[in-house]
DNA sequence: GCCCAATTTGTACAACTGTACAAATTGGGC
DNA sequence: GCCCAATTTGTACAGTTGTACAAATTGGGC
């Protein structure tokens, strides 16, 4: 019997997943990773898809928990302004940092589902729409309440982008060391994270703003159809 | 001899890959799908990253032509603010909009770059960089001159932000359907480069505000409304 | 020390992969 | 009508895939 082997094949199943995607990791690779045979993966997991679901569910949980604790503490703020930029933190945070010590860490998990969301796998888009949607919508409720009067079309739009944008800069990094020319660091999530947060405040304030100073080049942008 | 099977295994490719991405299709997905053999692709293409990239070739050059062309167009209008919202348009318009008549259509090859980049795959990555990087940096060079006095690192982030967002809406529309309920058609391009190009106008419009204060909500709350 | 269930290994299997190449087919130029 | 190069087909090959299952190993409870 090993330590916990188990726990080392959800691991490193993670980590491969999120960089290669589903297809192109065999289980041979999974185990090689973790110094074990392919049976034992079929021993604890049954098929490739039900260990998909597994490192899905055990990830999850704790993010969306993270997420709705973090949005509750957002909700208390009285300044709508000030609300709004808790909110997106509250999303955006737990999907780049571990949400439980040990794990193999937020990012990885949400390159993960980057990827997989991309390759359109079946059962992981199946997972995503149960686990995620409900959080999501609780989400833009919240984000609405502190743009009063706005369209809900636009919050709905702009919360694909937020995670479009939280997604890409998790799965391409170097493009953005690349376009400074090692100036800015792609892979400072830190910084990701601030700035994520700080370009879709903009982007979710100004929809309050569609009757107002400046709207000509809003215009601009409607009449052209 | 067939009409022009080159054409159609060429198109059938686009389809397949942005659909399932690159392992998991199979040359003899795009024969079937082509009505032809296995050994039609070897013969016309060598190998499959051959294939792959000659698709990139081919849509590569035309869409980056008609941004180019956008661009220019762009550049010729003096209020700012307008220019900063063409320039938006400039971008994002040809990646979803078909480039030269009768091809694939340039959302759908979008698609297929997003879900290639998601991938992770050494040979389309290479020449993402090769093909994109240098129009993304005239295209953002541009952005900088309608908001002078921005730091540079706000406008590499939310390019890269912008391409997340556009990648992601062509991934997975049906999210937006879903979370709305059935209200927005995610699958409706038309909205989608509006909603775009208006989210971001507004999160690059916000980097001219900055003034050196961390959080834009911070800025907001010292400033007079 | 022995037992027995839990675990891990080893191996076999059919299906599928990309590639290679000989054979068959095609159709325009003469 | 025939030729010949271009194209298309068919088939074979070695390698990899997910899954199944018998055999070997492990280690705590008695």
């Amino acid at each position: 019997m090993r330590p916990n082997l188990r726990e080392a094949l959800l691991r490193n199943a993670v980590t491969l997943f999120s960089r290669s995607g589903y297809n192109a990791v065999s289980l041979r690779d999974i185990a090689k990773a973790s110094g074990a045979n392919v049976g034992s993966l079929t021993y604890h997991f049954g098929s490739k898809a039900k260990l998909l679901r597994e490192v899905y569910e055990r990830h999850t949980v704790p993010m969306n928990a993270r997420r709705r604790e973090l949005l509750g503490e957002a909700l208390r703020i009285s300044d709508a302004d000030q609300r709004l930029m808790a909110i997106l933190r509250a999303y955006v945070v737990p999907a780049f940092v571990s949400s439980s010590e040990g794990d193999g860490g937020g990012a990885e998990f949400t390159r993960m589902r980057a990827v997989l969301s991309a390759e359109g796998n079946p059962d992981a888009q199946a997972i995503i729409a149960d686990a995620f949607d409900e959080t999501s919508r609780a989400f833009i409720k919240a984000l609405a309440d502190c743009v009063p009067g706005a369209p809900l079309e636009g919050f709905i739009w702009r919360s694909q982008f937020l995670l479009g944008s939280l997604y890409y800069a998790l799965i391409n990094p170097d493009r953005v060391t690349r376009l400074s020319s090692g100036t800015v660091d792609g892979n400072d999530r830190e910084a990701a994270v601030n700035q994520i947060v700080e370009a879709s405040y903009a982007s979710f304030r100004s929809l309050g703003a569609e009757v107002g100073q400046s709207t000509a080049a809003l215009k601009y942008a409607t009449e052209e159809k």
